[in-house]
DNA sequence: GCCAATTATTGAACGCCGTTCATTTTTTGC
DNA sequence: GCAAAAAATGAACGGCGTTCAATAATTGGC
């Protein structure tokens, strides 16, 4: 069922992902255009519109890719490192890697509102939420006697301060020297929140 | 030497400015435009660009008010709350109040790039800097075995996680229930971080 | 009180944006 | 080959930030 270009609209779709990461990341999301990625896939703008909702809709999928990317780095360290305490503190690191590696495209994350009524889709809700899941994963051998109640909340607690310092250190907002201070205060961060939450 | 309108340039701007904030505050970031700005004062676009360099510039001496408000908050806190540790869990109640009361204002602090060139204007790090200082001053009696340098590095892990738990709640992406439970997990921060730094 | 000179303000114009949809081009099934 | 269906186009709309020649209001000098 071949058409005028041979591309499927999943290819025009995946190519237009693509396009707009480039842009993003070269540029910020500012920079991003429907007519800009439409031109970087040798389509006209309304083609975009015969695959994406809108520009939000493109953006969000952008976002939805980026989150899968950040879960896979944080996999990897799950894997590389068995000692919950010392994994902890190896995925803020990983964290902050990816926000530095990937600035533009992880600021939009974070930036964008979403498109069409309301609030967040569903299934953008729990990309954000399996990365939670991998840090109550890693609390919770280090808390036993808390409940899971209470180790999913020290976790959104612990990793919405990782996030605010990611945040801060990379719009320049920490008046400090550079990236490697963000590792520095998670760490800082990581270790003494869990001294305190640990402790009987 | 009043002019047609009996405004100077120092009056047109406030009303630019507050008006402007109106803006922000009814519609987000994104329902900010010149044009918009100028009907609501009764002038046109070409003489909002008299009084600022572009909107930007605009924008910029909003984030500046917005953040001196906030620093007017804190400030109340320090003088009402005399025991340090109280205090400064008062100070993240009342930073994520304010951003609660002042969602888009606040928001758009945090989101926007820098006009002209590239870095923030050093007026503006220092706003910045002396919301770091209230919460140094608030920490140095704490850790009084701890360096200078490591009480400033420990304000900003701990700031820098408070403002990451209060972005990532009031733009939904906590899965928790709603602005309390920001307030919860901020204290929860403050009081194990604290636990954990203040221990010999 | 009048008239240049000066200053304040305007708003049309430019090039961009997101979005729509009638029109055109290509492919398909017969 | 040909009509029906599908894919792709690109002009058009209203809005944006920004600029700047043109206009309107005010001034100081007489």
């Amino acid at each position: 069922m071949a058409r005028r270009s041979d591309h499927s609209r999943d290819e025009i779709k995946g190519m237009a992902l693509e396009a707009a990461e480039a842009i993003v990341a070269a540029e910020g999301h500012g920079g991003l255009s429907a007519r800009k990625v439409a031109s970087a896939i040798g389509y006209t703008v309304g083609t975009l519109y015969l695959v994406f909702e809108n520009l939000g809709d493109l953006v969000l999928q952008v976002n939805g890719r980026t989150l899968d990317r950040l879960n896979q780095r944080m996999l990897q360290v799950v894997r590389d490192t068995e000692d919950p305490g010392r994994r902890l503190v190896e995925l803020g690191h990983a964290y902050i890697r990816f926000a530095d590696e990937n600035r533009y495209l992880w600021q939009m994350v974070f930036e964008s509102r979403f498109p069409g009524n309301q609030g967040m889709p569903a299934w953008f809700g729990e990309k954000v939420n399996r990365m939670f899941s991998l840090v109550e994963a890693s609390l919770a051998p280090l808390a036993q006697q808390r409940s899971k109640q209470e180790v999913a909340q020290a976790a959104r607690a612990l990793w919405g301060g990782v996030h605010g310092i990611c945040t801060l250190a990379i719009t320049d907002k920490l008046d400090v020297a550079g990236v490697e201070s963000a590792h520095e205060l998670a760490e800082s961060l990581i270790s003494n929140y869990l001294k305190g939450f640990t402790r009987l």
